[in-house]
DNA sequence: TAACAATGTCAGATATACTGAACACTTTGT
DNA sequence: ACAAAGTGTTCAGTATATCTGACATTGTTA
């Protein structure tokens, strides 16, 4: 979020005489949108405010109404908690690429499970390359946490149960769910089961 | 600062005959005062606003504007971010499997990208299988947007350029970056390249 | 060059949020 | 029982945000 926004950002700052405010509406208004590629009346139209609004807005001569500025931001679209959490501060310069056998694996008993990633400083998301052998289970006590999970099986098959409902899983399907409610993997069958999954947030 | 919140969220919810509203500004209100202890009148002294401004916004009976929001919450104290992300858990009943041959294909052209969880109301993640066939490439006018992304090669080779790098990824390999960074996928190659991947937030 | 579309800005009119002072109700203390 | 202090709500007046409809500027096309 941080090379592009932020030189927009010092740009803005440098060029215009805005008072000192501790959260610009404005300039956040103005990058977003920027980053967009949305011009004024562009974004007036996709949001149903007018351009004049916008205007206003972005040169913080108003405050908007919340109302108002939830309508402006569902034309990007964007929600008003990724709006205020726009940090402004520079992003090192960060590692890519991963390769396959240098991946942390933090995978309990027989079940692997490889993190994508792992090193970075700052992460929204833990993404994983995991197996899951024949038999394997992440054991009857189901598990609980904060955020959201999504995957695919890309080989074998897998038994998935959230919230009393059990699924299984063929090769190819996917799965996303709210990991506040109780889940379960397990791989009753013969053949070994890969699966790339993600949750969200990176540490439950 | 989910459980005891969520209770009172959801007891106040019960309770209470309010207008459906998407985003219930005065409910989170109220369930933060409460938690805190504070009246609307004490809240308003240490705030610097006047108590039936309070009132209103917890009746819903005004969209406050941002300046008096925020003026309000610094009685508190708490940052506008947290405000918005207090989650008001709808446990609504959501779909958890989505198979291979109904997943939403929102890819261009020759690439393919299925969509794992596409129907969900809230989603943080867009979680995809991706297919770049032989010579399949995203476009020299590099892609960039707020987030992160992550993924995994689970068959060919793949060209991923982040930032004036180009890395080559083999099958297994994984990647992470800022989405923020200009970056471009890429297959020179002559067998197709499946990838699973995960973009931050989920509409990018 | 002229005509045209697209950009951001501004001013007057209108809609909405906010204040200040009441009101009705409940709780606490004597 | 009664006051006294606390609670949330309401309403007219004032302050502010938003809309409508213009304007000036830039970039594009003929």
């Amino acid at each position: 979020m941080s090379d592009i926004l932020n030189t927009l950002l010092t740009n803005v700052l440098q060029s215009g005489s805005r008072e000192t405010y501790a959260l610009d509406v404005g300039l956040r208004l103005k990058a977003v949108r920027k980053l967009h590629n949305l011009s004024q009346r562009e974004l007036a139209k996709r949001s149903g405010v007018t351009n004049s609004t916008i205007s206003m807005i972005e040169k913080n001569s108003v405050s908007p109404s919340i109302s108002s500025l939830k309508k402006v931001l569902s034309g990007i679209p964007m929600s008003l908690v990724e709006f205020f959490s726009m940090d402004v501060d520079e992003s090192a310069v960060e590692r890519v690429v991963y390769r396959a056998n240098e991946m942390l694996d933090i995978g309990m008993g027989e079940i692997s499970m490889k993190v994508v990633g792992k090193s970075r400083a700052k992460r929204d998301m833990a993404f994983m390359d995991e197996v899951y052998p024949s038999g394997a289970d992440t054991g009857m006590e189901m598990l609980k946490h904060e955020g959201e999970e999504a995957g695919i099986v890309v080989e074998g098959r897998l038994e998935l149960t959230v919230a009393d409902q059990v699924y299984i899983l063929e090769t190819g399907d996917g799965y996303y769910f709210d990991s506040t409610q109780p889940h379960r993997f397990h791989n009753p069958f013969e053949s070994d089961c890969r699966l790339i999954s993600c949750t969200t947030p990176a540490n439950f």
